[in-house]
This record gives structure tokens, sequence and C-alpha cells, in this order.
DNA sequence: CCCTTAATGCAACCGTGTTGCGTTAAATTT
DNA sequence: AAATTTAACGCAACACGGTTGCATTAAGGG
């Protein structure tokens, strides 16, 4: 639970998540909000966000960050679980509502997953 | 089928995945065969292996580009379909002898996947 | 309205990875 | 075995996503 404050900056990053429920890369982030404000307020507000709970994250197949609206989730309670899709063809990176299942690991301790899935999307097909 | 010429550089790459099979890092391949070769060369190399099915490689938790034998691979047949370990206190990675059933999200066309999991390792537990 | 401090802008930096190009050395031909 | 071809290499400079330090601005509580 950060200490978010509602700055303009914050609110205009936020307008992006508005449009669609699809993720955006940090990169495009930076580009869309050009003119509006610096690539270090966006990287920082994207870190403060994803720390309240408000966006999760991911990275994508060229390694870059993505992120999403969280659905469900808050600071202390992060269910984030779901593998993400990302088009070969066009880019578009959604999350996908699956559930997958945690691998037993023998002696091991898993924290985290994350499955990325690539290939072409409902448009592109 | 690429056209590899046995270089002693290739073979001083190669040498670096005999002692185990564990995963290793561009980084840390690259700082282990300083000296005996200049970064660019490593970094060409292990994209030609790759090219030529002898390696696989991923991305670890930080984006990193990490690279592990292939086991029954060759350029015209990849079965990479295998998760990966990464040990968040040791840094020790691993591929993982699990099969993921590919999930069928309607609409799409799955090309690739790549499971990451994250945790403590056996060594670590 | 004042004060504290989170948030911002800017410039410089970091790390992984790539590119261009001249040189070296495998492998193929003669 | 010498000549030839061209993949492979070294080096320097670059690309680019992301971070850091620090001075300045502004949110919002009293």
């Amino acid at each position: 639970m950060g200490v978010i404050r509602k700055t303009k900056s914050v609110e205009n990053v936020l307008a992006q998540f508005q449009q669609s429920q699809d993720a955006q890369s940090s990169v495009s982030l930076v580009e869309s909000l050009k003119g509006q404000m610096n690539k270090t307020t966006v990287y920082r507000i994207l870190e403060r966000l994803e720390d309240d709970g408000i966006l999760h994250s991911f990275k994508g197949t060229d390694g870059v960050q993505w992120y999403a609206k969280c659905d469900g989730c808050d600071s202390s309670n992060h269910s984030d679980l779901h593998p993400h899709f990302q088009c070969n063809e066009c880019g578009k990176t959604e999350c996908l509502e699956l559930v997958i299942p945690m691998p037993n690991i023998p002696n091991h301790t898993v924290d985290e997953m994350e499955l990325l899935i690539s290939g072409k999307c409902a448009d592109c097909n």
C-alpha cells in the first residue's frame, strides 16, 4: 500500500490503460506519453502502480517489460498467475484467463511462474 | 544445417557446456571466456550454435539470454518445449524435464511457449 | 497558507547486445 | 602444398531499454 499521489502524470499513465484491456510495453507507453512527461517518470510511475497492485508486469518475447491492468489484485494480494499471449504479427499482447497448474518439482520451492505464449492472435488469423 | 567451422573459439564455447547440464547466461559466458575471445564472438557463436540446434536459449528472470545444451535437437527439429527453472538465491538455472500441455486458446495460433519458473533450487533448500 | 516530502525533469550513466569493417584463418580447389 | 574463397574474428563504435543523482516542483495534510 504505497502512498501514491494523484498527480496529473499518474492520471495520464492510467488513462493509457482505460482504452483497452491489452498489455502495453514500457517502450510504447514512453512513446505515447512523450510530450506529457519524461521517460524516467513513466518508468517510475509504472513501478509504483505495480507495487500498489494496480498493474502487473511481465517480459515480452523481446525482453521488454509489458504492463497490464490487474484484475482483482492489490498490494498485499497478487494473483498474476495467468499466462500472457503475444502476437508475432501485430504485437498485440494480452492476458489469458487460463489457470495453469503449478508443477511439482522435487526439492524445489516455486516462488513465481511466468508463461509466455507467442503466435498469431485472433485478428491476425 | 548451418555451415559451422570448427574453430578454436567454437570449441572453447562448447567446452563451457561440457562441465554441467545447467544453463549459462550470455553474460557469464562472456566473462568466463574473457581472454580467450572477444565478446562479439561469443554472442555470434552462441547464435550459430542455436541455429544449428546444438544449444537452445531463453530469457532469464532478469531478461538476460540463457543457453543450454539441446537434448536430441538439430537444426530442423527443435523440441524446446520444456520449462526452465531459475534459482533466486544462487542463480542456478536448469532445464526441467517436464512436459507442459499446450493450452488451447480459441482463435489463436500458438507458435512458441516459454515457461520460466523461479524460486529456490535443491541446493538452496 | 505553510510545510513536508513525494514526485518530476534532466543529464549522465549502465549493461546487454549489435553493427560495420578490415583482418585472420578454416576449408575447398587446383 | 600452394592458392583461393569466404566464414569467422577483433575492435571500436553504436543502439536501446532502463536507472541514478540531484536540483526543482507540487501534492496534500496541518
